[in-house]
DNA sequence: CGTCTTCTTGAATTCCTTCAATACATGTGG
DNA sequence: CCACATGTATTGAAGGAATTCAAGAAGACG
């Protein structure tokens, strides 16, 4: 459900935009490099300009949970900076990103001079909310089976397509999915199987496709 | 995890707190009394004075998954109404409820002149969205008993305890407590036994006493 | 080409759900 | 205050869903 407003440049002063060319900087970061770490203590925000970044925690057994996926225009590690607090979860670049690094004072200055900055964050952080909840009562109740249908769909409504129209427009790996939809990976190969007995969505390493939507759609309301 | 700061009056200017004064109202809600519906369009913001809310999701199947648990001084359904949209949950009080209920446009028109109020609402949605994302990771990976401790010690975090210190000052039933896990009925039953007989907590009715809160949360941890 | 990662499949087991039946509690109207 | 109706709690048994472990195949990559 990670669909958040992309971050609005024009809600910047001119001098907010000014400062944010001379103090921010732009990086790079390869396919599963990390832009920051759960645990540690924020020194700045992020704004995906190009690429994919998933965020996710780590329990104890080194499991991923992916708690949210990124695209150009979102904001990333706002809330431990907001909150003074350590990162709740890591980042890490799914393909070649290049991201807006904001360092915390001053996004703070911004966010002190800017109540369009500050209803734009709420805004973001309502959307956010609405999506976690959604996801979390899914979560609790749902099959497995109708949780990797809304995973399908979701990654669809997030990155898009390929030009065929069809092929999901990001490639994970089966880990990563089981991540996703908080499964074991060979749950989750299974279940792409199964899926694909019915004539849900087809795989190819690791592209999909969607193949029958309104079927995903009604499987992942189910059960 | 929810334990959000309470509302702060102290944030509102003198004319807000007139303003919140005359349009606002105070409404009492006795237990299973419904403040709004999942699905509603919101006419208002709510904060509790007094009392025990639940706010729940319902699914296909009619089973509740409770999605937070508001204690006095927090704020309840400003996300629809920040988002110009349904109400994502329904709000029930657990037991007899004060609330303070501000109509919409009021709510929109102190956000509007209050700095403070905006900052103080970017912090809330922070805590709740860290909580929400905890929850998440959590739902998605631990058993049902891990879960069930997890719940436990939330209770105890959230509403306290009574006088004798060890237990819960919240009685739910049974079926409120599986909402919360996120599981079936007989399972709570059977697991609270479970943890009984290892002497990590002692039911009498729907009264809970935790009893080893360090044993409590190692479980809660683990799986 | 060989190594390392990722993917796949099978089999056993655990955990949890579901259904069904019964006990207990609670509260209401007579 | 009792009798009954309703809602809640409990228990057993059967079945299903998903995890785990183990082992092998396929793919990626230097």
């Amino acid at each position: 459900m990670p669909h958040s407003p992309p971050f609005p440049f024009e809600v910047l002063s001119q001098a907010d935009e000014k400062l944010l060319a001379e103090a921010g900087s732009v990086q790079v970061f390869q396919r599963r490099e990390e832009l920051f770490l759960e645990g540690k203590l924020p020194t700045a925000v992020y704004i995906l300009q190009r690429g994919k970044v998933k965020l996710f925690t780590t329990d104890l057994q080194g499991r991923e949970q992916i708690v949210h996926l990124a695209r150009p225009g979102d904001l990333m590690g706002y809330r431990a900076v907001l909150g003074n607090d350590a990162f709740s979860c890591s980042a890490a670049a799914l393909e070649t990103a290049s991201v807006l690094v904001i360092p915390k004072a001053l996004f703070f200055q911004m966010l002190d001079h800017s109540p369009a900055l500050s209803h734009y964050l709420i805004r973001l952080l309502t959307t956010e909310l609405r999506h976690a909840e959604h996801h979390l009562a899914g979560l609790a109740r749902k099959h497995v089976r109708s949780r990797l249908a809304e995973v399908a769909l979701l990654l669809a409504e997030t990155y898009g397509y390929e030009k065929d129209g069809s092929t999901l427009a990001v490639q994970l790996t089966r880990e990563e999915v089981a991540g996703l939809v908080g499964t074991a990976t060979e749950t989750v190969i299974r279940l792409l199987h199964s899926l694909r007995d019915e004539g849900l969505l087809a795989t190819d390493g690791r592209k999909i496709r969607l193949l029958d939507i309104p079927g995903l759609q009604k499987l992942a309301e189910s059960s």
